[in-house]
DNA sequence: TCCCAAATCTGAAACGTTACAGGTAGGCTA
DNA sequence: TAGCCTACCTGTAACGTTTCAGATTTGGGA
């Protein structure tokens, strides 16, 4: 009889003492030594190829399993010196809950869920977001899956695909509009989430934003220093995404009280081409009423609008002064060194992370809401 | 009594048939429209609030749970009429098997795990990679979950987990090393797996991988076309990584082809923080024996690279020359124009997602194994 | 007319977990 | 001593699915 290890005489002698009660060793199924009936109890090692489950821990302890799982989950009702026990058992033979079992019974999937765009990358957006989100999850019971979307495609469509199916406790998603059904939807529906990027339909939900109204304003400030009167900028995507408005808002309100004029870029935003970017950009700076200051909002957009800027035989931080938020830190090495803001993609990951695993826990909106601020990195100064 | 909407006569008579049986109605626990017995039947929208499951379908056709279980998945042992009649009512009232039930029961998780190093990010390479995965799995019943793992820790670990909690189905990875513990391990296991890159030991398994000895093949023997002679390369992560090897055996084939000499690149690597890239770049092209043909196999690496150089007061087209692979298109766009060469990551994520799905059909390992080829984009010619 | 095989269909059991509704033992109060 | 309360533990059922081992029906051959 093989002695019970690790967990003292005590576990052992209770063991047998159940054992003893007929058939209780079939009943619990459990595998046997070959050819006689002493069961293997005792040893800490993890002896069979099978997983444990709690009835493997049950059968160890001489318990019931209901004692098992309220004991692991530290359950009021549990003696504290059985607790102590299955703790360490269920430590030992390196007992991990079932998955499938756990969301079969109580619906809990124990999934974040992040829904992307797929298109529209803006460089090392959706890279940073993932690891910062998986930083956060990785010290919780929580995995991410990622849900991706075709921007051609309804964005309900992976939202509602979610919810229908139940495949996730929580729902992290970007390129929030200002009317966003999908916060709408998933608000009706009791469905933990957090943006990145702000709403304005009057619903309280998490989110994490980059205050784009201040780098557009502080972005302008920057070329109105440096003595630019006629400044331009290649903004976030279409009107209908919420921070298109807040770099519009910041850009105005800067132009305006430095008494500057601004030039509109048309036909482009940060989610068109790197290509036509470029070319674009190059009919631009060679019109007579052409910007000598511009703002963008995207690092590898700032590269094509170099292109095209000295396309058109300009030269940066001569004929114009370029300002740029990236979301790496390649710019920095960028030449011609152009004045750059960061927006910590990462930290805006863990934030967004933190914010939905709060509000699974109950945790008010209201208090999951947080801003982060452009962070200039000025290489020419 | 509610007419049976889409279903015709039949179904309804057979319903009603069924019902008939005493007790049926509370055997199955079914809602019934409140105040008399009539269950809701017939009706083709999703009526109840709860999601629809294999009982709810039973019910509606008047057929047992495992009849309809089976009818689902084209099971031979049932009639051809009653498949159509099943699928269509499942069809109609937006029926989705529930993942939880169907892991529980058969293990199976229609989960594939992307395990990601989560320091070394190549400028696009994520990202590309989750879409082009992303892209296959959408049209399967499988998810994609992200499991990332710092540089410092183990990278068996994340793999070890998976496999102990039976987490997911399929398994995609990067970074292979010539004698990759994860590969061995997985097969030991028995795990579908594809890795990015490939490994030396033995083991035929599903991989994509781009050609890097082509890469730098073809990279140097550019820079000698141009008239360079003094080579030198800043090569893949550590040499424990396979593609370091590869993009070395190119380099010195061409070198020694071209009777040029190479200058090696001593203190960094692509996985160096792009500031110490650029410093250390600074000291190499400032000693006496500098390089006049540099390749690069990391597109933010290479902007460093640039930095670096244009500090020693060296000019890129005319002291020296420097080729880069690129994973997305912004260096088309960077000026100094650089040549480059193409890796389409998104495509090697299509091709690593296919390839783990057909291994996990049980296809042969040796046919899913590709290689794709540099796509040179030089600008300047 | 009867019987057998093929064609369809069936309920029960099981996967691992948690919720529910108890059960038992021991100590305290009356 | 009985009765009751508390502290601790228990078995059963259920979540939705698939597998197993039949059960029923149908049709054809004898």
């Amino acid at each position: 009889m093989p002695p019970a290890k690790k967990f003292g005489l005590q576990y052992f002698c209770k063991t047998i003492q159940i054992l003893s009660k007929e058939g209780l060793n079939s009943r619990l199924n459990m595998k046997t030594t070959e050819g006689d009936q002493k069961p293997v109890i005792g040893t800490a090692e993890p002896v069979e190829g099978e997983r444990p489950t709690l009835k493997t821990i049950a059968f160890m302890a001489g318990l019931g399993v209901t004692t098992v799982s309220r004991a692991l989950k530290d359950a009021p009702e549990i003696g504290q010196a059985t607790k102590n026990r299955v703790q360490l058992i269920a430590k030992q033979i390196g007992y991990r809950p079932n998955r499938a079992g756990v969301r079969l019974r109580t619906g809990k999937t124990n999934v974040i869920s992040l829904v992307l765009n797929a298109q529209s990358e803006i460089m090392g957006l959706t890279s940073n977001m993932v690891y910062g989100i998986s930083e956060v999850l990785s010290e919780t019971p929580y995995h991410l899956t990622v849900t991706p979307y075709s921007v051609k495609n309804d964005p309900m469509q992976p939202i509602r695909y979610i919810v229908e199916t139940g495949s996730a406790d929580g729902i992290i998603m970007s390129r929030t509009e200002p009317n966003d059904p999908r916060v709408r939807y998933l608000t009706e529906h009791g469905i933990p989430f957090a943006t990145h990027g702000r709403t304005e339909m009057g619903i309280e939900h998490p989110f994490h934003d980059f205050d784009n109204e201040a780098f557009a304003y502080l972005s302008v400030k920057s070329l109105l220093a440096r003595g630019r009167r006629r400044i331009a900028m290649l903004a976030g995507p279409s009107p209908s995404v919420t921070y298109y408005r807040h770099l519009h808002r910041g850009f105005s309100r800067a132009v305006e009280e430095g008494g500057a004029s601004t030039v509109a870029v048309s036909d482009i935003d940060v989610d068109t081409s790197l290509g036509r970017i470029r070319n674009r950009m190059e009919e631009i700076m060679s019109a007579s009423n052409r910007p000598d200051g511009i703002v963008c909002c995207s690092g590898s957009a700032a590269i094509a609008l170099v292109a095209g800027i000295e396309a058109a035989g300009l030269k940066i931080g001569g004929d114009v002064d370029l300002v740029s938020k990236q979301s790496t830190d390649v710019l920095q090495w960028f030449r011609p060194q152009i004045i750059v803001f960061n927006e910590d993609v990462r930290h805006a990951g863990r934030e967004l992370a933190r914010a939905v695993l709060r509000r699974i826990a109950g945790v008010d909106a209201r208090e999951l809401q947080s801003l982060s601020y452009p962070d200039e990195h000025d290489l020419r100064s």
